[in-house]
DNA sequence: ATGAGATCGTTTGGGTCCGAACGAATACCG
DNA sequence: CGGTATTCGTTCGGACCCAAACGATCTCAT
């Protein structure tokens, strides 16, 4: 059981890192906490577009918006865009993919000609209740290994990150 | 002491999916540990990007380069690739920029010329060497609020999703 | 009423990112 | 040797992502 783990791996280039910044001053606990944070979104980001979530077409922003839409019922596109965590702009290209693939409605509203209100087809109930319980499974496969305190612990600590973050 | 927190907004959020879902199977533990992981990752990139960042024209991806060749010091293209956990297709993008800005150089092997040999520039090593403890402050902004054995924590978690999202 | 200002979603331009295809250079093997 | 495979970095097409600029629409004080 020589084997050497990516886990190993990980953790051999953290010593890497504090042996060749060792005299310096440097905040090795937090550089850890925060650098891991971007790698493991960016490695499950991957994995989930190349398995589950390329089975049916969807890519991760694609996915987000049908989830949201699904939970939250339709709403407007200013809204979403703040619980896809998205820029205005970005959700615009978004929605147009998804419009294609006839999974969103648009319809602008009569009261306010500005406001645009998005909705799930058909298509796209059937698709995020075909496509969450895969997903939701992936999400137990990406967070195997911890035990149900620890994940929630994870959750809590990655909510202290996304507030100290927060966009104001 | 009647403000809503954006802390409180996330554990909302969270509660009204228990409510939406609440009679399916659901994997929710897994749920939020997984999604709080890409949340805090694009929140933590933004505010880099607007702030640290910003102010030396870096982006998260050129600064990353810098950092892993300040750090292992001069290497090839393939490697400083894995170790920024890039493309090899998105890297030569990124290189250009950074050529661009005299902050690395590119240099074919005489003894493989199919391979190319990146090096910091003097000015990409003064670069590197005034950011770096500033975005390493930031880290700590990021993760204030969090005691050191909790970061530590934080970041074994996270080093379980790599190894669980490993690209194999 | 009506013009100034605010607020929508969209467009634009630039950068990041990936996977697949490509051309050059090297390594392998008969 | 000489031809085929493999292995490089790069290019290409497409999607994503953001900030800023843009038009259309609404609001509101005059």
């Amino acid at each position: 059981m020589a084997e050497r783990t990516q886990h190993d791996e990980i953790l051999a280039a953290e010593e890497d890192i504090r042996a060749a910044l060792g005299d310096r001053p440097l905040d090795f606990v937090s550089l850890q906490a925060i650098s891991n944070i971007y790698r493991a979104a960016a490695a499950v980001r991957r994995r989930a577009e190349r398995t589950v979530l390329a089975e049916h077409h969807l890519s991760w922003g694609g996915f987000t918006c049908l989830w949201v839409l699904w939970v939250w019922g339709r709403m407007e596109t200013a809204r979403l865009a703040a619980e896809c965590d998205l820029a205005k702009g970005t959700l615009t290209g978004l929605l147009n993919t998804l419009e294609k693939q006839n999974l969103v409605e648009r319809e602008r509203l009569q009261s306010d000609r500005r406001r645009v209100m998005v909705t799930l087809t058909d298509e796209g109930l059937a698709t995020i209740e075909k496509v969450f319980p895969v997903f939701n499974g992936f999400e137990g496969q990406m967070s195997a290994g911890l035990s149900d305190p620890e994940k929630l612990e994870l959750a809590r600590h990655l909510r202290q990150v996304i507030t100290n973050a927060g966009d104001d």
